[in-house]
DNA sequence: ACATAACATGCCTTGACAGGAATATTCCTG
DNA sequence: CAGGAATATTCCTGTCAAGGCATGTTATGT
């Protein structure tokens, strides 16, 4: 998971994923576009390769660089549980508060005193 | 957006949201779970929040840390786009291999010669 | 087999950033 | 106002990663 993130990190990284949502693409078409060089351009495929976000076909001696749903997917996966913050009420920040007042199982015994 | 996967590119800063899912911390109360240094954990601490993904509430001296919907939900919406990808049919890399046979406007003008 | 196209790799240099330790800041309490 | 707790900030250092450039690799065509 984190080296999805550390993946989409590289700005350049992240253009290249935005570029590829369009169609695939070979690595020269990749750095046609985004007027990279080639061989940064494939060396951020590698990484991206690794982070399981892009897969690769090859056509005769040039490689065809695509989107892998897969990769996609678990970042979908992980947002998953965050996702009801903003469907759902909120984040009770209050609730906490009280929990505060006592930190550290009570300082010195005095304001208030409260159980759990 | 950049800056969000920055940010959570760090595994401790990862780590840091991850924790924060449950419920809202205290400086003191995130360095302490983590086993991370005070001085380290502020500093993660301001980096998610320059990338919107923490917000924080003063009490007394300390500040509480809690995940800030409005962050994780851009990242939600940066994902839309992608997400027909494992619900929908698939990503017709066939469709392209084609247009790689002319890539940039047909070498030679042999083999076979195609519309559009 | 040779020339060439399309990529991948390796090496080097430079800049960004994370951890460590010390110090500054803020706020509460007596 | 002094003392201390909870954080933030600063400075320093080491590491790692990205770009530039040259070169290796693989596949194609003649």
């Amino acid at each position: 998971m984190n080296a999805t993130f550390s993946a989409l990190a590289e700005p350049n990284r992240l253009q290249i994923v935005e570029l590829l949502r369009h169609r695939p693409l070979p690595v020269g078409g990749i750095a046609e576009r985004l007027r990279m060089r080639q061989p940064q351009v494939s060396k951020h495929l590698r990484v991206l390769s690794e982070a399981g976000l892009v897969q690769v076909r090859p056509v005769a001696q040039q490689r065809i660089y695509g989107l892998r749903a897969e990769g996609l997917k678990e970042l979908d996966d992980w947002l998953k549980p965050y996702r009801t913050m903003w469907s759902d009420r909120f984040l009770r920040m209050d609730e906490v508060l009280r929990e505060l007042t006592s930190q550290k199982k009570a300082s010195k015994g005095k304001k208030d005193g409260h159980h759990k």
